[in-house]
DNA sequence: TACTATACTAACCAAAAAGAAAGTAATGCG
DNA sequence: CGCATTACTTTCTTTTTGGTTAGTATAGTA
């Protein structure tokens, strides 16, 4: 739970107002998302498959970046009423508006920031 | 200083390694990162001017940040020989190349995200 | 001598993010 | 009954990030 009379919160939001790109990364940031929505949208429709292409995750790192997601519009969670549960994670439409944006980022990258040695 | 016998520090290795776009959020993640560079774009070269700006800031999360876009290779810092000091911060072209991604981000941002209440 | 200005650094503490491990739920199968 | 399957949740601990406060350096001015 976060804490809304610390001054790292306030901070935040104080920041949001001034620059709102602080909202974009709020919705980006987070270790996995990134990853996520990359997977997802090479296929990797379900948590068993997201969690075999990213060994590390935890089950709760996974759960709760995918909620977020969720949260925030860009991926859409559809639940089929199985047993065995069967969850299916797609991206949405706003979501599909950003790849090109991340994939100049991407290439930015690429060209601009040497990986860490 | 970072811990890089913990988990949370090989996971990062790890991720990095399969998606390379986790190297530009480390570049451009940090709280006032994003800011810093629009504002010393905007001409407040000096870390009075900038503080000025964020009223919010540290002066060791100021000094931090600075210290970390320099690493990058996002921005240059001038020190004069004077006294009292005087220190200017400008835009490297690595960091000017990168100004129209993070605009199209900007934008997709004005767009789909909502201001959090 | 005391005080100003500027651009910091250092030591310590609070808060947030991430990881570890165990547990839950519902159904079918042997 | 006991186990497998899938997609989680919960509690607790570690790691990382961010904030607070005090202090440094150097020259000029009152």
């Amino acid at each position: 739970m976060r804490k809304t009379t610390s001054t790292n919160f306030s901070n935040e939001e104080a920041l949001a107002a001034i620059c709102p790109m602080h909202n974009v990364m709020r919705v980006l940031g987070g270790r996995w998302k990134i990853a996520l929505l990359y997977f997802i949208y090479q296929g990797h429709h379900r948590f068993g498959l997201l969690q075999k292409k990213m060994p590390f995750i935890t089950t709760k790192m996974l759960s709760a970046q995918l909620k977020e997601l969720e949260q925030d519009g860009l991926i859409h969670r559809k639940i089929y009423a199985e047993m065995p549960p069967r969850v299916e994670y797609s991206l949405t439409e706003k979501a599909q508006t950003l790849l090109p944006v991340l994939e100049d980022l991407y290439n930015w990258g690429e060209r601009y920031i040497a990986v860490p040695a």
